[in-house]
DNA sequence: TTTATAAATAAAGATATCTTTATATAATGA
DNA sequence: TCATTATATAAAGATATCTTTATTTATAAA
């Protein structure tokens, strides 16, 4: 699979979309987006392998944490800003932001 | 569904991002992208009808034919900059232009 | 050590998407 | 009017993706 195909394939997922917009506030681990998203482990998980593959997002492990954020490098710049537009008109992704504001786990980054 | 994910399930495709590439020259119509892709008319036409859905291409009727173009809005410019960043380091992307500039059939737009 | 926690990975079933084949529609030309 | 062309649309089978459930790995803590 090429490239283009591999980021348009990642993004193409309401999860992965509401994953990113909460990432561009800030790095979270897995269990706080797990809590955000109200989603099982495995299922956040997986969602999370498949945009580090397509270079999204970049994963740093901290002891049992691995703290997730969003891969900014200028290629994907032009991209960010695109999505940030379309993340303000949609609902669902503001309320993902207020959830995150006030989610607050032990690991605490 | 909404508008976001509309966009990027539109954009998760070969074929649909091989189209895009080549309306980034001009407006084709049906029978010459079926020429250009070396695709069934079916094929080529439902792929056309999901990236004018998505609001990525317009459609202009002439005649018998179907025109097809990008729809070029303020909104969808950062989207076309990074795609055309995308596509100009992949090998099927040039080929499908060189081809498109040699496609000439009667109903030469 | 033993247990618990965070997260990755694998397998299986459920769901969605794509391609092919067939058919319908609308415009043109004979 | 009848045939042809360009394209859209629908249905069915093939393929891909997603979610759930179970398991594994690594770290920390008791």
């Amino acid at each position: 699979m090429n490239k283009t195909l591999l980021i348009f394939k990642a993004l193409a997922d309401e999860t992965r979309l509401r994953i990113i917009n909460i990432l561009f506030q800030r790095t979270f681990c897995v269990c706080e987006l797990q809590e955000i998203l109200e989603m099982s482990e495995p299922r956040v998980s997986r969602h999370l392998g498949i945009l580090k593959e397509a270079g999204i997002v970049d994963c740093e492990k901290h002891g049992k944490w691995y703290h997730y954020s969003i891969s900014h490098n200028s290629e994907n710049e032009d991209l960010f800003n695109y999505l940030k537009i379309l993340f303000d008109k949609d609902e669902i992704y503001k309320l993902d932001i207020e959830k995150s504001i006030t989610v607050n786990l032990s690991c605490s980054i």
